[in-house]
DNA sequence: GCGACAG
DNA sequence: ATCTTGTCGC
């Protein structure tokens, strides 16, 4: 799929963060008038701890039907590492290689992290669809800032995620008896929205099956190539 | 200074 | 994230 490059990857901490100021700006909410989705992609990044390298998969499904339409994958070495924040430093390179080699441009990308429920509202979410130009969500298993209350434990219950006084993000429990994920806006999408579509792309596992395909072929792509 | 801290 | 065996429960 097509996207550009907003800005070299090559800085270091400081500058990372003061970048995400600046990018936090461009980010919008509002999803596409008009837009149909009628494929959706999930991504994530699986990395050995003995070598350097970072592993992408980037897999489409139909949608809503979530049938497997294309998958594609990525390796680089790591060129920064895994700090708090700024995650997206770390994992966005291999993950827009693995995206540019779709054929298919997904409508809607589900990416393993936060996207505003951030320390600065730029998550890995809203970094990937600055450079896509496409909507794209946050699902992450933990949370990063905010706090908030238990969502009920039917499948589709919600609590906000409230972060300094704002609403950053949802807890959504997308499985009974199951710990919730945390779902946010990333770029060109509402918060009901987002949640809206991370609901609808769960088929009784606790991650959206697009997030939980790319994290199965990420990790079956590390030990064949590792 | 102390505690928190996506993947 | 990764390192790791078994174990509890549906």
């Amino acid at each position: 799929m097509k996207m550009h490059s907003l800005h070299p990857w090559t800085i270091e901490p400081a500058g990372a963060r003061e970048l995400q100021r600046e990018l936090a700006g461009r980010l919008r909410f509002q999803f596409p008038p008009g837009l149909r989705v009628r494929h959706v992609c999930g991504v994530d990044v699986s990395s050995a701890r003995t070598d350097n390298r970072l592993y992408a998969a980037a897999v489409v499904f139909s949608f809503p039907e979530l049938e497997l339409v294309e998958a594609a994958t990525a390796v680089l070495p790591a060129a920064f590492p895994y700090v708090p924040g700024l995650l997206s430093f770390r994992e966005g390179p291999v993950l827009l290689e693995a995206l540019q080699h779709l054929r298919v441009t997904p409508d809607v990308v589900l990416c393993d992290g936060q996207g505003t429920a951030h320390p600065r509202g730029v998550g890995i979410a809203s970094h990937l669809g600055l450079f896509l130009d496409r909507p794209t969500l946050g699902v992450a298993k933990t949370v990063l800032v905010g706090d908030y209350n238990p969502p009920g434990p039917e499948p589709g219950a919600v609590s906000p995620l409230v972060h300094q006084g704002r609403v950053v993000g949802t807890v959504l429990r997308t499985k009974r008896g199951v710990k919730p994920v945390f779902i946010s806006p990333g770029h060109l999408v509402d918060p009901d929205t987002a949640v809206e579509l991370a609901l609808a792309c769960c088929q009784g596992y606790r991650l959206p099956e697009p997030v939980r395909q790319a994290h199965l072929l990420s990790n079956r792509l590390r030990r064949v190539k590792a």
